[in-house]
DNA sequence: GTGTGATAGTTTGATATCAAACTAAATATA
DNA sequence: TATATTTAGTTTGATATCAAACTATCACAC
């Protein structure tokens, strides 16, 4: 079976998680959001304040991509952009009031699909799997 | 570091895998193609003759984006569609001879790729890392 | 047989995404 | 100082993708 195959698994993995992250997201009230969104606005939990670029960097997208889909967290009111007054190339992206008032979601959908995600798993087996991960991601 | 995180390293490395089989094919002469495509193209190597229903659950994409893909195909003169002369609801997909053409393609780049992908993992590493991704994979 | 429901594909409208071209501003070079 | 180059971000055009609505055909019940 194919279906055996460790890349065809990863892609399975991903968007299997893709789709359970979105699913409690809905389910808690965060509509309309996809997973680039989400990374968006979770960087800026801890971030309080990144550019487009800083952002692109940050969750590995085109900055066109990074200005569309900051642009729809503009108008869903979740974040604001601000240029920066000595240099004014720079743009920085916070979150507002309502984007702030996301991170207990966030917490509670990041730690449901972590339980999700390594039921059965042992310690050990994390551990390993962390391992084997990070050799292959400095494989490409 | 959030980047040291199995799940984010899990979208990284398809990330990767896919960028490298698109750049290894264009390298190799088929351009404008994308995974998807790939996807279709190998699984019909195999298989023969498909119809679009099965093509969809083969590659779990959405059966939608399964007629664009295909027609692309189309386009590109690598497949051919034809209606089941009994049950005209069937559309059967094969490959034309330009696609079948593709096939040592798609063994050199698939090999270039599972080298790159494996390089300095162990037997026994890999060994583990496919059973812990087939349990992850049934988490969900 | 006629009508109801299921099935296979397509069409339509929306969104995420990228690459390339572009704008505007800052920095370096001459 | 003036020009060239680099940098940050946006715009534009194309594509992959999905979900929902639609079309066409088949199967089954009455």
């Amino acid at each position: 079976m194919e279906t055996r195959d460790a890349i065809s698994l990863i892609s399975k993995i991903r968007e299997k998680v893709n789709r359970f992250i979105v699913q409690e997201m809905a389910k808690q009230g965060v509509d309309g959001i996809a997973t680039s969104h989400g990374d968006i606005l979770y960087a800026l939990l801890s971030k309080h304040r990144l550019t487009m670029a800083e952002i692109s960097a940050h969750i590995h997208k085109d900055k066109s991509t990074v200005t569309a889909l900051v642009d729809k967290l503009v108008r869903l009111g979740l974040v604001k952009k601000e240029r920066d007054q000595e240099d004014t190339r720079y743009v920085y992206v916070t979150l507002t009031g309502k984007g702030k008032a996301l991170e207990p979601v966030f917490e509670s959908v990041s730690s449901a699909m972590l339980k999700q995600f390594y039921r059965d798993i042992t310690e050990e087996e994390q551990t390993i799997l962390l391992a084997i991960l990070i050799k292959i991601n400095h494989n490409f």
